[in-house]
DNA sequence: ATTGTATATTCGTTTATGCGAATAAGCAAT
DNA sequence: ATTGCTTATTCGCATAAACGAATATACAAT
């Protein structure tokens, strides 16, 4: 179980919150779907989903070639909702706004 | 003002957690309280407060010899109901609830 | 088996962060 | 002005964290 200040430790990333964020709309996505929306290479990517899966706040699933991530949902009640609740301040701020936009267009058009 | 990801890295370190959380139950405490709470050195406590000034998070006000830090009260609705609700879940945590425990203790005493 | 696509990890480098010891600065009282 | 107390800052160092390029791995399809 993640320590109070190693959670924030884990959102105090711009990359990791942006991701952290959009998995708080959407269910599942990804990598190549955040590669997209944030506009960042591979390997950035898939570095900070590491930590996130460290931290337990996120898991992973294979289909196929594509690995998608969620928020774990064995989180415990006590985590989830902080989560939530710092994930709902975000909002109206940027970046987050744009990569909301940005996931509405792309799920739109359909993506792998 | 401060954004998402400065917040997060202002809050992810041990120190400056429990101060700030020590300030949400306390009004106001000057440097010496910290140092005896967290049995910290004082130039650990004065660093972490320079970060939790420059962050916008917190305010000192001299009186004689002592600095006494508080939270902003001119944060901003946003931000303080952020700060509040994270603060609120780490009653219950260690080493939370014991730097809670000190500060009665120490309260009761009197202090500066 | 080979090719193509998606993802993970390693590597070397750069930058950020935390630390205690030591020093400086601010204030009160003698 | 000197002493004593409190707080702030500077210093050199050590560790952590982020980065992109390159490489490795995993799967699908031919």
């Amino acid at each position: 179980m993640i320590n109070p200040t190693d959670f924030f430790k884990t959102l105090s990333d711009a990359t990791r919150l942006r991701c952290l964020f959009l998995l708080s709309r959407c269910e599942s996505l990804c990598v190549c779907d955040f590669m997209e929306i944030l506009t960042a290479p591979q390997s950035r990517i898939s570095r900070h989903f590491k930590y996130l899966r460290d931290a337990g706040l996120v898991v992973d699933e294979r289909r196929d070639q594509w690995v998608h991530y969620r928020i774990n949902p064995d989180l415990g009640p006590e985590l989830q909702q902080m989560l939530a609740a710092n994930m709902s301040h975000l909002d109206e701020q940027q970046p987050f706004v744009e990569d909301l936009q940005r996931l509405k267009v792309y799920q739109e058009k359909g993506c792998c």
